[in-house]
DNA sequence: ACCTGAACACCGTTCAAGT
DNA sequence: ACCTGAACACCGTTCAAGT
């Protein structure tokens, strides 16, 4: 019964969180739920939680590690800076496409300074993007323009393809016939190439 | 008291949906807010909606349809396709940060044949940017490739901007030095001109 | 057809307790 | 410190009525 002393009780309660999260999108995800499953009094979560936005705030910054994970495992077998870009934005998309929810609840406008933690793990995605691009302009690979500028400009364009891909469930950006990530590097390719003559 | 009938009541309820939205975020609407509100019984909304999704679905209609005016006017006095895109891209991401709950909202999964009218609306507004691409390029200002993939990454770029505007409330992809149109025509010259050499 | 009122099963959150 | 139980104000949704 109290096998949930020294915070084993906040893991435990992410993880339901989580799984909860795959089942049944943002609206139906409850304390009390997560609290039950847990088999723990309906405002034990409390203990450990300020309220529900924390909760969210947590299970958001989770979802960047997962996602850091994902994507640094992604390139890291990519030869070319292109490759790698078109790697790396495939897995960004699966894993919205694979975790909607939970995307969803990662790109919700919480305050950075009230979760700093959270603020940092997507930083950390980010800084990720940055290096590589910086790396493929060194290797001559990209223009040499302002890094910033262009890392904030793949990322935007990756991110979009995400967000309306969960938003028209594949339809809309990806066509049925080709895959994912052909489809993806014809953006990517896009973004590369330019679309001006 | 009954000035209500014969679906007033639809448009009354959209309209004051809308406010409680621009004041408190999603979490916070509810129907009950709606009706009491709008002078009437808890579930009078009943009569004119099927559920919350369906006002819901019936807010984001009326959001695709005030961005659609909102882009059309930006666009209207701009001469080139690339202060077009630019104007087009201002107007979106200005209404992105104008109105987070509404965007928020609109950009939910909804089912497409639960709701077609929704799927026209939006699609109404991707159209419009496919005639800017078609034009831009008949004009021999932007190169002749696939017009499709070309719109799509432009839409990705686009809403990646707003939406990654929404979560990090500017400050990650728009310095505060700079204005948010200048920032914006940087993304759209990184699309238009290409980061590879 | 359009609206009301009572009722049900759920919420988040707080507060006084218990160990 | 960590958890429980009762309580409060709020939800969405349904159903039997009223006009």
């Amino acid at each position: 019964m109290s096998q949930y002393h020294h915070g084993n009780l906040r893991n435990a309660l992410l993880t339901i969180a989580t799984e909860l999260l795959s089942e049944d999108g943002v609206h139906s995800l409850s304390l009390r739920k997560m609290a039950q499953r847990a088999g723990v009094s309906h405002n034990a979560p409390y203990m450990h939680f300020a309220d529900k936005e924390a909760v969210l705030a947590a299970i958001a910054e989770e979802g960047f590690r997962l996602l850091s994970v994902e994507v640094e495992s992604a390139i890291s077998h990519a030869n070319t800076t292109r490759l790698r870009l078109i790697e790396a934005s495939n897995a960004y998309v699966n894993f919205a496409l694979n975790h909607p929810n939970h995307v969803q609840v990662m790109f919700c406008p919480y305050d950075a300074e009230k979760y700093p933690s959270l603020l940092e793990a997507s930083q950390a995605s980010l800084n990720r993007l940055f290096e590589l691009v910086k790396s493929g302009q060194e290797k001559g690979e990209l223009i040499s323009g302002d890094t910033q500028a262009m890392t904030k400009s793949v990322w935007a364009m990756v991110h979009g393809v995400a967000t309306l891909s969960i938003a028209y469930k594949t339809r809309a950006l990806l066509p049925e016939k080709i895959s994912t990530k052909e489809t993806i590097s014809v953006f990517i390719d896009c973004l590369l190439t330019g679309l001006a003559p």
